[in-house]
DNA sequence: GTCTATAACGGGATAGAC
DNA sequence: GTCTATCCCGTTATAGAC
């Protein structure tokens, strides 16, 4: 009896790195373990069910990583300074990408266009709320939030471009000072 | 006669938009006008050829709306200012990706490595080059302009998943008072 | 320089035995 | 649940006539 989450967790790291168009079935079999059949055992959609997979596989650590925090005890101050910890764990500071990320740059089509466009809601909306928190309008929380969310996302394609996985923590280390910053 | 700049043009055009993996030579072939000998014949090396086109067509594009205006004459804020105004007129306001944070994204081999680092290497070094006028420190400077071009390719990502290019234009209209702010 | 045709390969996906 | 074998298709790339 397979793990299934075992697998999933193969799907992500790969999903992650390659994208959808990168990632063939080769490397997914040999990302897995599985062969060919095996996973259209698993995954009878193919590999649109795999991405969906991996996609809710990485609920819970989103979750705990890039949205509790921002929920957590504590001043508005010492979240934000939480929630960039958890950028790091979930991120691997700079040394893992982003599943969302990487599916919205990659390949022209729509499939899961739902999926990324609620994700990235998710965050900003949480993210907003704690600004709202210490006193910054409506808008402009959801403003900077969503600025604060770019940063991360351009982060990590910076690291990856640079081949400088350091440039990610360069970038949000500020992040709580620079989002409460007067204007 | 063919029209080379007009070929290359729309291979940016379909790059920015789909990445490497995402350009199967039917789309090549649509979005030039091209028949797949044509393309062939033009671009020898295939798929690699006609990105490394790409790439070389773009810069001048890069040369004038993303260094050329850090150099102009007038104040740094100033010179700020209209490098934000190039940056929208490279990226159409949202509505065009960067070829440079497709690729980099796209797929795990590392083909076009060199040039992406490159190409993000000479943006951030203009950007630091500007803030450093400004009388901020070499160090400093080199990291506001890192975390700002990781900005700029962040909004990209960000309106491209939201399906809103206005992302973009809210995460850079103030780059140049964030870029300058004492800290 | 472009056309038609096709080779050569890898992609995603399936069948059926075990 | 996994294996071997295979199918079918789209893909990259080339050949050769025009």
């Amino acid at each position: 009896m397979v793990d299934r989450d075992r697998i999933d967790d193969a799907l992500c790291e790969l999903f992650r790195r390659t994208g959808y168009d990168g990632a063939s079935l080769s490397y997914i079999a040999d990302a897995t373990g599985l062969g060919r059949s095996s996973l259209y055992h698993h995954y009878p959609g193919g590999k649109d069910d795999m991405v969906r997979a991996a996609l809710r596989r990485l609920g819970p650590a989103v979750d705990r990583d890039l949205i509790a925090p921002l929920r957590g005890p504590g001043s508005v101050a010492e979240r934000l300074r939480a929630w960039v910890r958890g950028l790091a764990r979930f991120y691997a500071h700079g040394r893992k990408g982003c599943l969302i990320g990487a599916l919205a740059l990659g390949g022209g089509d729509e499939r899961f266009a739902a999926e990324i466009a609620a994700a990235l809601r998710a965050v900003i909306d949480a993210l907003a709320a704690t600004l709202a928190e210490a006193g910054i309008r409506r808008a402009d929380a959801r403003r900077r939030a969503e600025v604060a969310i770019a940063r991360v996302q351009g982060a990590l394609v910076v690291a990856r471009g640079l081949g400088d996985p350091a440039v990610f923590g360069r970038a949000v280390r500020s992040l709580p000072a620079d989002l409460l910053v007067d204007r």
